[in-house]
DNA sequence: AGATTCGCTGGTCGATTGAAAAGCGAGACG
DNA sequence: CGTCTCGCTTTTCAATCGACCAGCGAATCT
C-alpha cells in the first residue's frame, strides 16, 4: 500500500522468495532429522507452504536437498569470504589461524553444515558423490593448499577432518552440550572460547 | 547331531542369541539412518528376522533403540578397560594420552557411537535426556576428574568435545573419506597415526 | 479488456511405516 | 506321554510417506 513500487512484489520475486523460504526450511529438516527422517510436508510446514509446492518448485526430494546443500556451502563461502577480507597477515600462520577461527564461528552459527555432512558422509550415495565432487573437493583443495607449517604431507586428511569435528562438534550437539555440561554453545563468549581453542591446537 | 551337550541350545539361550543379534542389527540401523530414518522392517532385515519379533522382544522402536544404546556404551566402557588394564604410568599425563589413543581406536573400531551421539545430540528429545542421564554424565564425570595440565577448568567442555570430535569424525564419514581423500580410515596405520596425531594435539 | 501464463492449493495414489493380534509348533514340564 | 509354555511367523491396522494431477485465480501479456 502508498507508493506504486513500493511493497510491490513481481512474479520472479515472490517466486525466488518462496523458493528460498523453501530451501531454508529444507536445510533445517534435513539438518535436524537426516535425509530419509525428513519429511517433505514437515519442510513444507516449517516454510509455510503446502507439500505439493515442494514438488513442483524442486521436481523431487532428492532436488531439494541438493538445493538446500547448495545454500549451507554458498554461506560458508561468503562467510569465510566476509570474515577474511581487508585482513593483512604477518606469516602464512596467521592467516591460517584466523581461517580456522572464522570457521568455528561458522560452524557455532549455522551447526546444519556438519549435521548434513555426518548424515551423508557415512554413507555410500549418490548424494554424497555430488556431495564430493561439488562441494567438498573445492574446499578440501583449498585446505591443501594455503597452508604452512603442517610437517608431513600425509597428515593433511587427518588434520582436516580433526579441523571439522574439534571446531563442529560442540555446535552440532548443542541441545546435549547445554543438558550435560551446563554450557551453552550459542553463547558469543563460549564460541570465541572455543575458536581461540581450536586454533590454539592446531596452530601452537 | 552328536554329543547330547554339543550344539544343544536351551530355549533361554536361543532367546539370547535372537536378542543379540537384532540389537546388533538395531545399532547399525540407528547409526547408518539415524532414529527415525531407520525402519524396524530393514533391522529385522538385517538381523535375518521378522519385523514381528522386534516388537516382541522389545516392546516398541523407542525400547529398541535404547536397548542398541546401552550395548554401544557398553562395548565402549569394555574396550577403553581392555586397553587400558595392567599398563603403568609415570605421569598422569602419560595415561591421559594412552586414555586418548584407546578411546581413538574404539572410535575407529565402532562408528556407531559417534554417529548415534550425533543424531541424538542435536535435537532435545527423552533419547537425548535419557542418553545423557544413563550413559554420558559418568563419562563425562569421568573425563572431568582423573585429567591433567589442563590449565582452566572452564576450558574442559571445550576439551571434551573437541576430543570427541577430532577423534571420531573422519570415522564416522569413512566412506566420504575414502571418497574425498583416497585415505582408507580403516586402515589400521591410519588408526594409528590418527591416535597418535589427536593424542599429540591434546597433549603437546 | 480479454486471453494467457503460472505460482499455488487441495486431493489422491500406491508404498511404507510402527504396532498389534492371532496362530503355529517345537521344546519344557508334570 | 500328554499338556503347556513361549519364541516366532503371519496377517492386519491406521498413519504417514513422496509423488502426481486437476483446477483456481491473480499477475502478466497482447
Amino acid at each position: 500500500m502508498g507508493a506504486t513500487t513500493e511493497g510491490t512484489t513481481s512474479r520472479a520475486e515472490q517466486r525466488e522468495a518462496t523458493r528460498e523460504r523453501i530451501v531454508e526450511a529444507a536445510l533445517e529438516g534435513f539438518a535436524e532429522r537426516g535425509f530419509r527422517g525428513a519429511s517433505t510436508r514437515d519442510i513444507a510446514r516449517r516454510a509455510g507452504a503446502n507439500q505439493g509446492l515442494l514438488t513442483y518448485h524442486f521436481k523431487s526430494k532428492d532436488a531439494l536437498w541438493r538445493a538446500a546443500a547448495d545454500r549451507i556451502f554458498g554461506l560458508l563461502r561468503k562467510s569465510l569470504e566476509e570474515q577474511l577480507e581487508g585482513l593483512e597477515f604477518a606469516e602464512v600462520r596467521d592467516r591460517n589461524r584466523e581461517e580456522i577461527r572464522a570457521f568455528v564461528r561458522f560452524a557455532a552459527e549455522h551447526p546444519e553444515l556438519f549435521r548434513l555432512m555426518v548424515d551423508e558422509g557415512k554413507n555410500s550415495s549418490e548424494r554424497m558423490e555430488w556431495l564430493v565432487e561439488n562441494h567438498l573437493e573445492p574446499i578440501y583443495e583449498g585446505f591443501w593448499q594455503g597452508r604452512d607449517a603442517v610437517p608431513d604431507e600425509s597428515l593433511l586428511p587427518h588434520a582436516y577432518y580433526v579441523l571439522a569435528g574439534a571446531g563442529s562438534l560442540i555446535f552440532a550437539v548443542a541441545p546435549e552440550c547445554r543438558r550435560l555440561t551446563g554450557l551453552d554453545p550459542a553463547a558469543r563468549e563460549v564460541v570465541e572460547t572455543h575458536a581461540d581453542f581450536v586454533a590454539g591446537l592446531l596452530l601452537p
